[in-house]
DNA sequence: CTATAAGTTCAAGTTAACTTGAAGTCAAGT
DNA sequence: ACTTGACTTCAAGTTAACTTGAACTTATAG
């Protein structure tokens, strides 16, 4: 069942480039066997991780953020949906966070532009409180 | 009333570094008169295009759009509010998309990677229905 | 008058996340 | 035998948004 895919259909179900597959692979976030003549195999579920990846980064964390995150799975079994879930479960702060600058943003849009009192430095919206 | 500043000072009350003014008013973000010695002198009134880029930086945008959106400021005249409102208030629909796309993943946390559906090409949240 | 602080220009360096190109290998089809 | 297509590595290029460094000038304080 551990069905091994070429770089160009991990490529196409992934929807990721195949050089930007062999990149992550260069860094350490996604791994791969070789073929007798040295082309890469992957296991089936490295889709899972990559499209782990490609989550991660909508949400706005940085590759190495993500290798970190991926090096965290437990090593030697296969990760379990429990496993995913705790290594993101980290981010939803922070993509509440980010809403929240959004919104307030968006408030400024009307209140603060609009008014005029767009002076840095003082400004509420342009400045969220830290 | 149209106070001249350094660029020292305009770093300082804008919170961005001087070598990065210096390359907003390259790429024709802003602009300076000059002293007799040929230093940069900031009319009071470009804190506000600066607090805008910041601004707009913020809602994500690229500066060549920030540029383009500057460039529709009427010209001869000091921009009012409305100028500035008019000007940003294309952003609304895009910081609600990407609000939107936030929700999605944070709603993905759980319900995706948690169940293990993410396989890449079918999850809803991981490929936003475009 | 001189040291120092602040400014200038211009070229080159930086980081992230890839992509592109060159040069070569390997298996399959005709 | 030969071509094609998929693959490999490695080095270099790309884009954004700046930063840094070198070399130099000007302003200010003592």
């Amino acid at each position: 069942m551990d069905q091994l895919l070429t770089i160009q259909e991990i490529s196409r179900r992934s929807g990721v480039a195949a050089s930007a597959l062999r990149f992550y692979e260069e860094r350490g976030l996604i791994k791969s066997q070789r073929s007798g003549a040295g082309h890469r195999r992957f296991p089936r579920a490295e889709l899972r991780r990559i499209a782990f990846i490609v989550f991660a980064q909508r949400v706005g964390l940085s590759l190495e953020e993500i290798g970190a995150a991926l090096a965290k799975l437990p090593a030697g079994r296969a990760p379990t949906g429990k496993d995913w879930s705790r290594l993101s479960s980290t981010w939803r702060s922070r993509i509440e966070e980010r809403i929240a600058e959004l919104e307030r943003l968006k408030l400024g849009l009307t209140e603060c532009i609009g008014c005029g009192c767009l002076s840095l430095g003082r400004c509420q919206f342009a400045n969220p409180a830290d």
